[in-house]
DNA sequence: TCTGGGGTCCTAGGACCC
DNA sequence: TCTGGGGTCCTAGGACCC
């Protein structure tokens, strides 16, 4: 049985989600700033076309930005993913087969539509989505995920598309892959794009056309699954359920380079409490726990220190204490004096659902206790709002906390940012 | 002065064992 | 003391994604 896929994609995701509180920034350029405020990752079609690029440095473009009376938001996460959860929750009444790939986009299978109009389903999903959220979409429908993305291309550049393009009947498939960069390919990556276009592989059909062996030998078995795709054979099964995660991460950027040890380990201290926290909130222990720091790669002339060092926790853990210790024993094993440390961060790995450890954990009355102790923990911070307590002492410096001046209300969860309309 | 954060997968190479 | 193949496991690094 042929496959069906549809990718919705929210245009332009987080300006659309500050502009559903503030209409005023309709019709006008917007940006919105990554964590620490330092370059843009989201952007208006107005600021799109005043040329502002993705991922630009902030301080680079600011000319640019105050010439043309840009607005600009530091991310306010809490608000991208109350908006995300409700697109989603929309897309499951059009069909049980729902993948989140990220915040803003979803796959869908689509098997067994094959005799309904495809792109009038689309169309369906985003007029109720925009009724319903208030953000705009595009739908791309095609027999594999790699050509689902890349027909969502097309309903965002072809205005005649309306926001959805059915790949499968809209156009010949040779055609779009021929319109289409080998680079803006799902897969095809910076590198990978240079090496190609290196070899004369300029666009997708070019990729497509190209022999199996030569994609294997030069892209790996990854390489060839996105050749495979471009060529309607389906490769990429829908995840229904996500994978067990591996590892997870908590990392940031300073605000003003740090030097000294103290303020160093009080932010590995903040870090490696958050890290425990996502694992308690996902039901997670971890076997090892690694501390990492670094300098600024974009300095000229610095001298340029990156480490990381990981420590074994005794027996899978999530409790704060145990993996703050841990990180901090990380810390001191790489850090240096005499560098300007721009980045720190924890990784937790060896994941384990937290019930297969559970025998080992109450093995012992004071883990048990440990584990009382850090449910109290999270209910106060829950409910209360979260640091409320926390381990250990904030230091008297701060100067690594994030800059963020430029973050709209927690519109939808937060009570006292609850918008407010007026007759 | 100022350049995000959080993930996954694949491969090559070394250690170690029989 | 040297020779050889083959398997597994782990890690580091590189590539990708949003």
């Amino acid at each position: 049985m042929a496959r069906i896929f549809a990718l919705v994609d929210c245009n332009n995701f987080y300006v659309s989600c500050e502009r559903l509180f503030d209409p005023a920034l309709i019709g006008i350029p917007v940006v919105v700033l990554s964590n620490n405020d330092g370059c843009i990752i989201a952007r208006s079609e107005e600021a799109k076309a005043l040329g502002i690029a993705m991922g630009a440095a902030f301080f680079e473009v600011r000319p640019l930005i105050r010439r043309h009376r840009v607005r600009v938001f530091s991310s306010n996460y809490p608000l991208y993913g109350d908006m995300s959860a409700r697109v989603m929750d929309v897309l499951a009444t059009f069909t049980p087969e729902v993948e989140i790939y990220s915040i803003d986009e979803a796959f869908l299978g689509l098997d067994g539509f094959e005799g309904r109009d495809l792109a009038a389903y689309g169309r369906q999903m985003r007029a109720k989505i925009h009724r319903w959220v208030g953000l705009p979409v595009s739908i791309g429908i095609a027999g594999t995920k790699t050509l689902a993305k890349l027909a969502s291309h097309m309903a965002k550049k072809s205005p005649a598309a309306g926001g959805v393009f059915d790949l499968t009947t809209m156009a010949p498939r040779r055609r779009v892959l021929a319109d289409t960069e080998a680079g803006d390919v799902w897969g095809v990556g910076h590198r990978l794009a240079r090496m190609l276009k290196a070899h004369g592989i300029h666009t997708a059909l070019d990729l497509h056309d190209a022999p199996d062996a030569w994609i294997r030998k030069r892209m790996a078995v990854t390489g060839l699954r996105t050749a495979m795709e471009l060529r309607g054979v389906s490769c990429i099964d829908l995840e229904h359920v996500p994978p067990p995660k591996q590892t997870t991460v908590v990392s940031r950027s300073f605000g003003h380079p740090v030097t000294r040890l103290d303020e160093l380990r009080d932010a590995v201290s903040v870090f490696a409490g958050r890290a425990a926290e996502k694992l308690r909130g996902g039901r997670l222990v971890a076997s090892n726990v690694s501390a990492f720091i670094m300098t600024s790669r974009f300095i000229e002339g610095e001298r340029h220190y990156a480490n990381t060092a990981t420590i074994a926790l005794a027996g899978s853990t999530n409790h704060s204490g145990r993996i703050i210790q841990a990180a901090l024993a990380g810390l001191e094993r790489i850090w240096r004096p005499g560098y300007r440390y721009k980045k720190a961060g924890v990784m937790m790995l060896g994941l384990a659902a937290e019930s297969r450890a559970q025998l080992d954990l109450f093995a012992s009355p004071s883990r048990a206790r440990d584990t009382d102790i850090m449910e109290a923990f999270d209910d106060i911070n829950r409910r209360l709002g979260a640091g409320t307590i926390r381990y250990g002492w904030p230091g008297p410096r701060q100067g690594w906390r994030m800059n963020q001046q430029r973050r709209s209300p927690s519109y939808t969860t937060r009570w006292t940012d609850l918008p407010v309309a007026r007759g």
